[in-house]
Parts: structure tokens; C-alpha cells; sequence
DNA sequence: TAGCAACTTGAATCTACCG
DNA sequence: CCGGTAGATTCAAGTTGCT
């Protein structure tokens, strides 16, 4: 009998990926962990100073359960304390690459409208980290699943929509952007480069953590086929979950709040998924 | 009798600033180090296992010279070896705070026009880090000096628009951009974000790694008034040298290699800044 | 149906103020 | 002085609703 096409678990990623899966089982990973900061009204934070041992230990659950050519997509940003930008993120990587690691590349997320304020000492954040580890040099990538449209003046949105139309387009929910795809269909199709363009999440997803679907799609796209394993070990609100249903990957999503774990399962029989 | 208004000094940064500046005689440093790597070939590149010792030297000569509110704009970008992105610049960020320095922000610059390429296991190279140091949480910024026009679709192309044309306009060189300026004027202006656009400079500089005017012209109206000091101690094709002196700033390059204090100050004549 | 305007909100960060 | 909270600031994208 066939694997379930998803699962969403309720628990520790550690215990959970620990007791429930095999070695090499899963083909991709992404995700974006809690970051480091106290915001415990939200989601339980983990402070600067214990969060790379914290996470060292469930990444080394990643490597188990990853397939050999398999990628490990981490997206993470600091928050600044004290008018300081935190280091801890390039604490990890490197501590990351020393227990196995292959540190592949480092995309960078430009979230087009980032959150607005103003300070004496310092502009908008506007990006965040996407940091690219394999198990070697040699990793699946199907580059062309990810063209977009050849560079003008409008590049950035014709990227995002690129990304957006082309995932609903192959899901199983029409939505009616026919006709956007056909704006792009029959120009000139380009590989991207490492600058990634989306716009944060504004509605309300019930998760703090705004992740546009277009990301992880992105990266489920270049970096894996159709029945694949992709694993989201933090997974919030389930974008990643969704997104790799609706291009026809097998899901795993994992998070220690259960009330994620039903929001996710409604929004996947909202979205005609499940 | 007041100091010159431009310095190019041939000779290692280390040296030269310890016997040639007193401390606190510089308002803001804007640099790009040569990387670690081994292209003797156009500049003298320090291998990756020694560079990040080589540069904290001459951190600390920076340290020294800088101005209490002054701050240090380093542009940097790790390199792929054996197909692995570099760390080393992430050690360096700890190390120089390590050593005293205040890690203010990390900035991106979006290379709009990189260099094109096409491998198997990665997209093409379009940023660079950009990191902001300075001595305490207090520093100046001048951050109505950089606003930019408000974001529709045309934001990136009007943002690198802003930059260029503000520069050529306070400088001493008419070029006729005076229609692109009117291009803009009247609209509301809004504060930037911490991901630049430039362009890279295609054109021959003599130099292998020529970043684009708008970017220390950028940082210098943000972090520095009209007859305050800039420091380059990578000087290389001397574009902060001469964006500095459009901008009225007083200016001091220093490098190496003889070869581009002759082409750098030739450069100035050229333009009409000396 | 297209186009425009008003309205809403989002992994932010700083300063001020309290206990 | 340290830690926690409330208020002010501000921009882009999506949504709604009207002509």
C-alpha cells in the first residue's frame, strides 16, 4: 500500500522525525523555525543564546530523514536587540557546515512590503536569509521548472506572478488566472537568479509568520518531482504543506501546536486539497 | 591652513593610516576589500584561511581613525569553493564585533545587471552583503538626504534613478540628467529600505571589481555632511574617492597598487573634480 | 469589465514609562 | 539598572466597493 499523500504531525520535530521516519525518506525541506526572540504571546520564542544548540539538534534530524540528493531549504532572519543586528544566524550556518553539512548558496528573500516605521538610526527591514544546504555536491535541481520571463523594468512582478500563476495552474484548484499566464506565456523565458521577490502574507492565516505560497513553491519546484517528499519540520500555518500538494509532492508537516495542526487541515479542505 | 581636499596615498591601509592619521579624523569609511581568493592576476588576493586575520588588523586601524559618530560601510561577498559558499565572512562579522565594533545593519545590494551564466547546481550571483558598523549606538545619519520616490511598478527603476540623479545633480558635472530628475519631482518621497539597487559597471575601469557610483554615493549622503571625511583604504578604481568629491566631501583613497593611484587620479582630472 | 479610491494589515523597532 | 509593555511611526500589496 502507498504512502499517505500527507501527514500532519503534532509534536516535537526532534521526537516526532526521530520515532516516525526512516533514513533518506524525505527529498526536501523547507522551512522557516521560530526565530530567536521572546515573543512567547505568539509562538514559543527561543532565546538568542540557546537557539543554535536548539536547533543543531533537530537539523541533525534533517540529515537523517534527507535523501542523499536531497536539499534542505532554512529561511530565518535576526531581529536587531539593543540597535544591534543578532549574529547568531551566521553562528548556526557555520556550525551547520562543521557537523556535515553542505552549505550549497544563499538566496535572499526581498519581501517587497516589508512592515513600514520609521527610526532615528536605521531604515525598513526588507529581506531575509534563505540559506541552501545539501548532503554534497551533488543534489537534484530541475532548473527549468522555475523560468520566468525575460528581465525589463517590471521584472520583480512578473517573477511573482510567474510563481503564483504557475501554482495554480497545475493544482487542482482553478482560480481563473488564465488569463495572467497568458500575459507571460510566449515571451522569452529566462532562468532566475538568487534574489527572490514575494510579498509577505497580509490576510489573516491565523500564524503570525506571514510565508507567501509562491516561496516554498519555488523551491519545490527547482528542487524536486512530482510525488516527492517535501517536510516542513516548523510548519505554522501550512503554507509549505499546501503548496506542495497542489504541485502533486507527498507533504509532511510537523508542529507542537495543535491548534496549527487543525488550522492547516481546514485550510487544506478549504483550498480543495484534501 | 585647511587640509586638501583629496588624498590617494600608495601603500598597505595599515601602515599608512598608523602613521598618517590621528584618531577620529574620518567620518565615514566605504570600502570593498579584495576577497579571499587567489586571483593574483588583478589584485593581491589573500587566501581564505588567512583573510580574516589580515583584515582585523586593519579594522582596527579603521576603529581607530573613525570619528565617534562615524561609521564603516563594508562590501564584501564570499566566493564558491568546491562548490560551498564561502563562511569566512561570517567569522569576520563576529570577529570585528568581537573586537569592539557595533553591528548595526546588514544591508543587500541587488545587482541588477550581473554577470550572466548558467551552471548545474546554481542560478547566477546577483547580491552582496553590505554591512554597516559603527562605534556606538549613536551615530549620525541623514536620512532625508536619500529618500527616494514612492514604490508603484516602476519602483526599482525610479530607485536607482533617485540615486544616480542626486548624485550628478549636487555634483560639479552637468551630464544632462535634468529631465530625469523632472521625472520624479513632485512626487511623494518615502524613506528607502535596507535592499539597494544598482547596477553593476560594465565599462572598463582598469579595475576587476568596480562597484557602481550610487552605491558609496548612497551611503555618503546618508552618514556624512558637506566637508566631512571619507576614507577608502581599498581604493582600487577609486569610485568612493570620486563620489565623495562630487559630493563635496573631503576624500582619502589608498591602495597598494601605484597603478591605480595613476589611473584614479587620472580619472578625477577626467571628470573635472581635480 | 476596467479602473480608481478608500481601507486594512503585516515575523518591525525605537522611545518612554512602569515596577 | 534591568525587564517588560504601550505608543508612535510608516509603506506596499491585497481587498472591497463604487463609477
Amino acid at each position: 500500500m502507498s504512502k499517505p499523500i500527507y501527514e500532519l504531525m503534532c509534536g516535537d520535530c526532534l521526537s516526532e522525525l526521530r520515532s516516525e521516519f526512516g533514513a533518506g525518506e524525505v527529498d526536501l525541506i523547507v522551512t522557516s523555525p521560530p526565530y530567536a526572540d521572546n515573543r512567547k504571546s505568539t509562538y514559543p520564542g527561543i532565546k538568542p543564546e540557546e537557539y543554535v544548540e536548539w536547533f543543531l539538534h533537530r537539523a541533525d534530524q534533517f540529515y537523517r530523514v534527507l535523501n542523499k540528493r536531497g536539499t534542505f531549504i532554512l529561511n530565518i532572519k535576526e531581529r536587531v536587540q539593543h540597535g544591534e543586528r543578532g549574529t547568531y544566524v551566521m553562528e548556526l550556518v557555520q556550525r551547520l557546515r562543521n557537523r556535515g553539512w553542505f552549505f550549497t548558496e544563499e538566496w535572499i528573500w526581498h519581501k517587497t512590503n516589508s512592515f513600514p516605521g520609521k527610526w532615528p538610526n536605521r531604515f525598513r527591514d526588507a529581506w531575509e536569509h534563505i540559506y541552501q544546504f545539501n548532503k554534497s555536491k551533488d543534489f537534484s535541481m530541475f532548473q527549468d521548472s522555475v523560468k520566468v520571463p525575460i528581465g525589463d523594468w517590471a521584472k520583480t512582478r512578473m517573477k511573482k506572478l510567474s510563481a503564483t500563476d504557475r501554482v495554480r495552474d497545475e493544482s487542482k484548484v482553478e482560480s481563473g488566472f488564465g488569463k495572467r499566464v497568458a500575459n507571460w506565456e510566449g515571451r522569452k523565458m529566462v532562468y532566475p537568479d538568487n534574489v527572490l521577490y514575494f510579498a509577505t502574507v497580509c490576510e489573516n492565516t491565523g500564524h503570525s509568520a506571514a510565508f507567501p505560497e509562491e516561496l516554498p513553491a519555488f523551491f519545490i519546484k527547482l528542487f524536486t518531482r512530482k510525488g516527492d517528499t517535501v517536510l516542513d519540520p516548523f510548519m505554522g500555518s501550512g503554507t509549505t504543506v499546501a503548496a506542495a500538494l497542489k504541485l502533486e509532492r507527498r507533504a509532511v508537516g510537523i508542529d507542537t501546536e495543535r491548534k496549527y495542526i487543525t488550522s492547516t487541515r481546514n485550510r487544506l479542505k478549504t483550498e480543495g486539497l484534501i
